[in-house]
DNA sequence: TTACTTTGTGTCAGAATAACGCAAAGTAAA
DNA sequence: TTTACTTTGCGTTATTCTGACACAAAGTAA
């Protein structure tokens, strides 16, 4: 061990988290109101300080357990931020990290450090805590990039979904509307997405067709190159 | 200030640099032969801690001035790696930066903490010290994709080149062959390098022409669809 | 002068794409 | 069951984009 080890005080390192969710034909974002200061009843992404011997993933992890019946979700890292101020009580240096889920597959319950937690569409967001707003800024367009590239959208779903939600999910993710027809064509052309035969059911007669995510395929070209409008 | 900044020991945060330059038609990093333990005469990517009371780009920059003359350049966080063993001498999470520079615009000096800093073809690598070679593979990987969509090649080069440099600038980082005409027509029609109409001296009679990033230019689809073999 | 390489520009067939039509299936209400 | 409407599945077509390649003028080296 060297002086920057012992001589120097090191910033904290904390790992801050969105989680998305899709319900109601709405992206959402799982936030948290504080029970204790700073910004005490405020909201802000759930987050915790990396300990000495943590990894990024399992804080994470244990953030989302806190906070969710977990699962085994996508989890991607998306930046780090660094700002002198982002948090009153000292140098904090914050991990970020955004993860995809279907929120009925899950129920919140609040940890012991929340007051509460819930969904907030990301139109309809609180005044948020700390840089948060900077980090779910940054969020958003990475999740508007990568779905254009990489099949990540799926995660947002149910396992088997119908091609309207799955349309449905693209356009309210992209904030534009993309032609229904062109939008299957280069779905089903790119074989990430294949029809699973069955049909949902609870309607009168016949449902429309269901679809899933294609596990058999690893190397593939998902460039969807949608045409926004 | 709450137990996190006094009960417990944060881990320390380092910044690591890739530095990379261009010449004699190959792609090179920027690597420090270290002075002291760990991993003392072996080679590694040049950084540092992170101080209390400064920001990423701070270090970036003091990094950057001790080993090179430097000056405005191209810098963007890649990742922030954080295996629990990536440091022998205790927890240190680094978050990695990359740079892009033209390294015959510069002289490098090997600052205080270095026997020797010197370019290396990325095709010749050493061994790297802690886990600066997972990091050097995140930093390849991301310049590849990176130049496909966003014009950050010029970087490399001088101001003015001529379309045949860019031409292999391009098929030196892909690593692959690109028909040359068709590379022409996609980048003059991205409108994102313009012709100066100048042609470079010291050749017998007529020179190719020159062509310098244009930079009137913002808001534009800089997407290349490069055909590799 | 000759033989060769480099550079600038064009052509063209095939692929990809945006825009849109249409009918069958599903739904809701009388 | 009939009627009016919406949703879903599948095509068609004109246009643009792209990859592959030809060719000649300019530059280079003997």
């Amino acid at each position: 061990m060297e002086k920057q080890f012992h001589q120097y005080q090191n910033p904290a390192v904390a790992i801050d988290l969105v989680v998305f969710g899709y319900t109601q034909k709405q992206l959402s974002v799982l936030l948290l109101n504080r029970k204790d200061a700073p910004y005490k009843n405020g909201w802000t992404l759930p987050g915790a300080f990396v300990q000495m011997d943590e990894t990024f993933q399992d804080v994470c992890l244990r953030i989302l357990n806190s906070k969710l019946g977990l699962s085994n979700l996508f989890l991607e890292q998306l930046y780090s931020f660094d700002r002198l101020d982002r948090d009153p009580r000292g140098r904090v240096i914050s991990v970020s990290y955004y993860s995809l889920i279907n929120p009925e597959l899950f129920t919140l319950t609040a940890g012991t450090m929340a007051n509460d937690v819930a969904w907030f569409g990301v139109d309809e967001l609180p005044a948020l805590g700390f840089d948060h707003s900077a980090i779910l800024s940054t969020a958003i367009k990475r999740l508007k990039t990568k779905i254009l590239y990489d099949p990540v959208g799926f995660e947002l779903l149910d396992e088997e979904f119908t091609m309207t939600e799955l349309h449905e999910l693209y356009e309210c993710i992209l904030d534009s509307s993309i032609d229904r027809r062109n939008f299957r064509r280069k779905i089903l052309d790119s074989n990430y997405i294949i029809a699973t035969g069955k049909r949902r059911e609870g309607l009168k007669n016949r449902h429309p067709e269901l679809y899933c995510f294609n596990k058999d395929l690893k190397q593939n070209n998902f460039h969807l190159n949608i045409t926004l409008s």
